[in-house]
DNA sequence: CGGTTGCATTGATGTCTGTCGATGCAAGAT
DNA sequence: ATCTTGCATCGACAGACATCAATGCAACCG
């Protein structure tokens, strides 16, 4: 039920050191497209507002049937969408029962955390000296 | 030349405060739709590129003319990629002479950063032990 | 002044995406 | 077995988006 999912994430043995971040170093095609389905898939108010409910419910897990009234849409619109948050890599699910349950996948949200982190004690250029363009 | 931004930095003042995350609490609509533009911004493999190219550039600044040549997409499409990151409030730009520079704009990324990060000593619900059902 | 260069804007076009109703499928209930 | 409920998938459609060529505009150069 849940394959296919992206494999951003590394081999899961180094924890923020595989992609060094956006910000140190340019990305490479690859990792770029890569990267850019997961913010693609947080690029929704819809999917933000359902990750939040799924993320922040104690217990860590949500029933669908929870998630679904929540909105103003139809419930096919809210499984497509819990759809693409899974193939994002950013929930996951399991069904039990009747009932299918969803939870966060807290790696891909801390790999995220850790590429927009920028290394402490970066200089932040000053932006009275416009670096090299002396003129 | 850079007006019109988002205002999801808040006061500036909180740093990391304001929007406790997405992961602690429901998130509402309007910070769902704010929010969503920025990821959306950076839900492009062009446009991650093109962050990641300024925001990792040592002095902290790029001219389009080195960014532009990096892509093999014409100049007009890299200047709206660029104009979309500008909206965000993900980069700045300043034009000196006949360049026009462009640099990151670090609260933001900080920020998203800070909303994907889950609080420390969360509890990461036991995975063995499915919450209630005991089967 | 006119010419050139760097970048933004416009308008058009093909593709992607969010949404829905209809339908399918799995699992309990009767 | 039949009915009902919970959720996923399908097909369709309107709106959004990425891309380009053409054009506009500002700044330097001659």
């Amino acid at each position: 039920m849940s394959n296919q999912e992206l494999v951003v994430l590394g081999r899961s043995d180094d924890a923020g050191a595989c992609c060094p971040g956006l910000l140190t170093a340019p990305l490479d095609e690859g990792q770029a497209v890569e990267l850019a389905k997961v913010f693609k898939a947080l690029g929704d108010p819809v999917r933000l507002r359902l990750l939040s409910m799924i993320a922040s419910r104690a217990g860590g897990e949500v029933c669908v049937c929870d998630l679904t009234p929540a909105f103003e849409l139809s419930q096919p619109t809210i499984s497509h969408h819990l759809k693409l948050l899974r193939q994002a890599g950013l929930i996951d699910c399991e069904r039990r029962g009747t009932w299918v349950y969803y939870r966060l996948v807290p790696e891909m949200t801390d790999r995220l955390a850790g590429i927009l982190t920028r290394p402490a004690g970066e200089p932040l250029p000053e932006r009275t000296a416009p670096a090299g363009a002396a003129s």
